[in-house]
Parts: structure tokens; sequence; C-alpha cells
DNA sequence: CTGAAAGCGCTTACAG
DNA sequence: CTGAAAGCGCTTACAG
């Protein structure tokens, strides 16, 4: 007898006398159904293609085997994912203890359970963004509160993977959905002033890297908008005072107890709700009455700010809009629909109980 | 001259001359740098298997060529993903409204951020969880309130993806974390019974499927802790009225003005907090006392049940510790240290202002 | 209606 | 120190 082709004879036993399959492949199931791995993927895929006779044998072999189609090697071969990832600026357990970020991953999940999508939420790795993005399978990013880029917009640029900017510094051509921070900060800001309040302490949220020159983030602009606030009485933002604070109610609580026990503010304009609430909390604790003897104002406008006690004033930002349109944008991107869109949300002045004429 | 190998001959140029390169490859980059992919893959996986002067021309190579390995490659090729599923029962949209999976996946999110995973959110696929299991591109799932398995654990199974069970039926062998919804749920009923209440109506979760024989899920051991204690005063479910309701406030209050305007009970227990919230609401709305009219519980003592007016009686369960152990176990799992471990996590009755004695 | 081949990109033994 | 080959599993033109 002629031997057979060297490849084929060694390779077959080989695969045959394997004591544990493992997990089979499209090849365990050829072989066993006696066809080629083409038709286990049509009998999977495209059912069409095949008789009738050969998927059904092909699927109860599958069956009996146990076989499923690898999710990895599929994904490889379609070059898509099904899925959208959410780059994030600080660890799960912080990102999914604040309430602003349910509320914003709330309306990127609208967009994705009407689009079929995944949502994979990527911390920094190693306390690094940009070494995250590798270890991701994603369609595209949103990337989520880059005060500062540290190259994380090169690399998604040379990986030529679609991205969206959020609570993030512009980048020119990229992607973003803004709020107008600056805005409502002026508007929450002369808010205040007009009440008659000079003594001013700000709870901005920190800390903020130390060296940054080209800093324009979301931070920034509020900033900015309390600068303009101040400057139209002739104040700048040397004369209030600026504590930076993770953003935790238990942050907030502590940095406004600090604030407290040297020359007290008649208002704390805090730069984000869940700040404002640790404030009041310290405020009570203190024997210090909200806000007859101390005004305080939040940023965000939470669901939880209306049943506050006292009911929150505060600035109002569209949260769970931007999260819609930032996962619209995104999907147009990955479809190549739209390349380069953007869009500035307003902010307005919820004006409720918190804050009062200084005493 | 002699022809060179065709093979060789043949794809080398329709290589170099592609117009739009797409993304480059290994391949591209090894041709580029006259080395082999393999020494590519090295400069950036095993920098010391070559010279650094090979090294540092390759990643000069790729840098100008805009290389970086591709994740699914990399993914299929090591077997891991270095993700953790989250397989959930309803829509994003909605899990993410509801702050009793914010706090769940704050628990999982710390064991993320300790061991470096990503936490993939994989909600129903065209409304079946089934389908959505083979788009997902993880190590394991944690499988969340599956009620009534639709072979979803099968599904599991057959993929050799380990899994843990949370929130659900149980299965033998299958690694979970459990909590004494019974044991709550009946410290709860007993309470209202012994404050003398016995016109309650209980607002559970729902709706349940159709037809729902083997149902053993947390729901069912909630329902049975409470016909348990009703049975210690002489009196069965049916005694009681039960509203089945999807968990959100909006539904917790439309539920209870229809409760209410027929004859009004004179407790009404809630098997979620965000329920009984909604009933509060509703109550409020109708100008009805609670507790001095209408007293209400709820089931998991949410962060803001304390904070809510009037401060919420409720069932606490450790919903952050049931997060971190799914994700322990989890882990655990898929590095195959220990194949089926599960916990049963205790339940407290916490006592605050909105039950009292009835009218 | 079906199969052999090429390819999605990558990495890791195995030889040299 | 380096390269050719095999393999991670899959799918989709392309021939028959």
């Amino acid at each position: 007898m002629p031997p057979r082709k060297p490849s084929s004879a060694s390779k077959a036993p080989a695969r045959t006398f394997k004591t544990k399959p493992g997990k089979p492949t499209s090849t365990d199931v050829a072989a066993a159904a006696g066809v080629s791995r083409s038709a286990v993927s049509f009998a999977f895929n495209n059912p069409q293609r095949i008789s009738t006779a050969t998927r059904e044998r092909i699927l109860a072999v599958a069956e009996e085997l146990g076989y499923t189609p690898n999710t990895l090697g599929r994904m490889l071969q379609a070059g898509t994912t099904n899925s959208i990832g959410v780059l994030l600026p600080q660890g799960l357990a912080q990102i999914l203890e604040n309430p602003y970020y349910s509320r914003f991953l709330m309306g990127a999940g609208q967009v994705c359970d009407r689009e079929g999508y995944t949502l994979l939420l990527t911390p920094p790795l190693q306390d690094s963004v940009l070494k995250a993005i590798p270890y991701a399978a994603v369609d595209g990013f949103i990337v989520c509160g880059l005060e500062i880029d540290r190259g994380e917009v090169a690399e998604l640029d040379r990986r030529g993977i679609p991205f969206v900017l959020i609570d993030s510094d512009r980048h020119e051509g990229a992607p973003h959905v803004e709020v107008d921070d600056r805005g409502g900060a002026r508007d929450v800001a002369r808010y205040l002033l007009e009440l008659g309040h000079r003594r001013l302490a700000v709870l901005s949220i920190g800390p903020r890297p130390a060296a940054d020159p080209g800093h324009r983030g979301p931070l920034a602009r509020r900033l900015a908008g309390i600068t303009d606030a101040l400057a139209e009485v002739g104040l700048t933002l040397d004369d209030v005072r600026v504590a930076e604070v993770p953003v935790t109610r238990a942050d907030g609580y502590k940095a406004t107890r600090e604030l407290m026990s040297g020359e007290p503010p008649s208002a704390i304009l805090a730069l984000s709700d869940v700040l404002a609430y640790g404030a009041v909390d310290a405020l009570q604790d203190l024997g210090v009455a909200v806000p007859d003897e101390v005004s305080v104002t939040g940023f965000d406008d939470l669901a939880e700010s209306a049943w506050f006690r006292p009911r929150l004033t505060t600035v109002r930002q569209p949260i769970v809009t931007k999260g819609r349109i930032a996962a619209d944008f995104l999907i147009s991107a990955i479809r190549g629909e739209d390349q380069h869109p953007h869009q500035m949300l307003g902010t307005s002045l919820i004006v409720r109980d918190s804050a009062t004429n200084p005493a």
C-alpha cells in the first residue's frame, strides 16, 4: 500500500486520540460528522447553504460533543465585538459608588439596549488609563473624564478605534459631547453673589495632577465660570478658598469640617452634588443651620437632590442625555456614518432650599 | 535568474502595494523591519529574547507604521480576556436605574479593580438571556436574577465557562452566593403582624413568567418567608393582596395607588426598597400619613433608605458583600482554585420610622 | 449542494 | 540570538 500523504496521516490520529477533548472545536465536529469545517460553520450561520439532512446531522453531533462556536474566534474573524467600551478615569468601585456615573451609564445603556451592544466598563490598569486600552475587546470607546490627556487620544487614533470624548478636554477633530460647565458654574456663583455672599468656599474635584499646564477640562471650565462671576463684583479666585476633594460624600464631609475649622465661609459652592451632600452632613453635625447660617450649592442635579433635605440648590446638567448622545455618536462613528459629531449641552440653575442670603 | 519560490513571490508584492494599509499587522511590521513575525511579537512581549538593536528597530518601525498588536488576536491566542461578564436579567437602562444593581456592581467592581479585570455588562439579547451568552468575550460570568432557568445554566456548562449564580434558583454543583431571603421576609412580616397588622398588601417583584412550576428563586423564598409568618397567626398568603410590579419607583407608586383604591391595607410590605419609596410617594400624594395611617416596609436597605423620610423600616441584605464574594468566587473558578464554592449571607431587620401599629 | 484553501492577527514551542 | 512552522477557532469567497 502506498503511504498516505504524510501531513494528513500524521495529524488525524493525533487529534482522534486526544484524551480530554477540552472544548471541542469545529474541527472535532467536522471529523465526527464526516464533513468539512465549512459545513459545520454553515450549519450554525448559513443553514440554507447545506442540505437539511447534513445540517441536522452536524447539529446533532455538535450537541452530543457539546460544541459551541468559540466567541473570540468568531469575533476575530468578524472583526466586530458588538461591545462598547467605557474608558473610566477611576477604579470601578469609585465609579459605581458615584450616582453621577450610574446616570451617565444609564443613558449609554439605553442606546446599547436598542442597538444590541454590551457595555464594557474599563477602569485604569495600574493607575493608567492608557494601559487599559489594549485589553479591551470593543468596537469603540466612550472616554470619560479625561481632564488631562496622557497619550490616550493618540493611542486610540493609532489603533484606528472610534471613540467619543466626554467630560474631557477638547481635541480638534475628535467626536465629543460637551456640557456648558462654564455657564453653569457662572450662574450658580452669580446667584450666590447676588444673594450677598462674599465669603465663598469652593469644593472642587481633585486632586488634580501636579504639573498641569494645558488643563482645560470641565473642571477648569467650571472654575473659569466662577471666576467670571467673581469678576463682576470685583473679586478674583484668590479671594475664595478652594478645596480639592475626591468625589465622595465622605470626602465632602471631611473637607467641610476642615473648612469650618478656619474662618467659616458664608456659602459653600460644591462642584458636585455628592460633595454638597457631604457638606450639609458636616454642617448639620457641627450644629450649623443650612441655609440660615451657611448656604450650600451643588452641581449635577442628581435625582436625590430633590429629595435631599434641605432640597438642594444646584446646577442641572443633562446626564442621561449626555450618555445617550455619547453612545449614539459612538455607534455612528463605528458604522462610519458620521465621523466628527459634537454637541454642546446646556445647564440650568435649579433654585431650591439650600441657599439663601447670608446671616 | 531562477524564479523565487512562487508562494512568497506572489504574495509579498501584493501586500507591499496595498494602497490603504488599513490597520498594519505584525506581518507588515516584520516585512518593513526585515524580520520574522515572531521577532515582532518578541519585541513587544518578550524583549529579552531578541537583541536590543533588533528590538529598537522593530519598535521604531512599529511606531512609524502605527502598529499596535490586535487585542482580539492576542486574546484568541492567550485564551483569556481579563474580563468578567455580568449576565443581567433586564436591559441596561433598567439595571442601571436600579440602585440595588449599582451597589452590587460596586462590590464586584472592587474585586475587578484589585485583580485587574474589566467588567462586561451583558443584557438580554432580543429579550433572551440565553442568546446573549455567545456574544460576550469573557473569562466567566456572574449570572444575576435567574429566577427561572431557561437553559442558561446548561449553555454555560457546555461552553465550559466558569460562572456563579446570584439572586437565582439554586443549581446543584454550581457556585452561588445566596441570601437568606426567606428568613428576612419572615422577620419583616412577623414584625408587621406583631405590630397588629392584619390587612397586609405585598408589593412583589414581577411580572413573573406565566408558566412557572419549578420556581424557587429569591422571590419565591421571600414569599415563603411571608407565608411562614402568616401561618404563625393562622393566616395564609390568600389572606393578603399581592401585586407584582417591575422594580421602579414609578411602578411602586402606580401599584400603590391601585391598591389604595380598593379596600386599603393597613400595611404595605414591599419586596424592594425602591418599590417602598414609590409606595410612600403615592400615599403622601393621597394624603395618607405614613406610618400613622398606613405602614410601609422595604427590602434591601439601600443607602438612601436611611435618608428617606420617613426613615424606612426594611430588611438589610449585604449587597456590596454579595457582589464582592460573587466576583471572588468567579475568579477562583476561573483560576481553577475552587470549583464549587457557595455562601449563604444573612439578613437583618432594620427598624426605623415607616411602620407602626395600625391606626 | 459541498469541500479545500486562505485568511482574520497573534504567540509560542521548536529548530537552528 | 533568530526564524519557519504550527496553532489559537472561526468564516467566507472560490471551485467544483
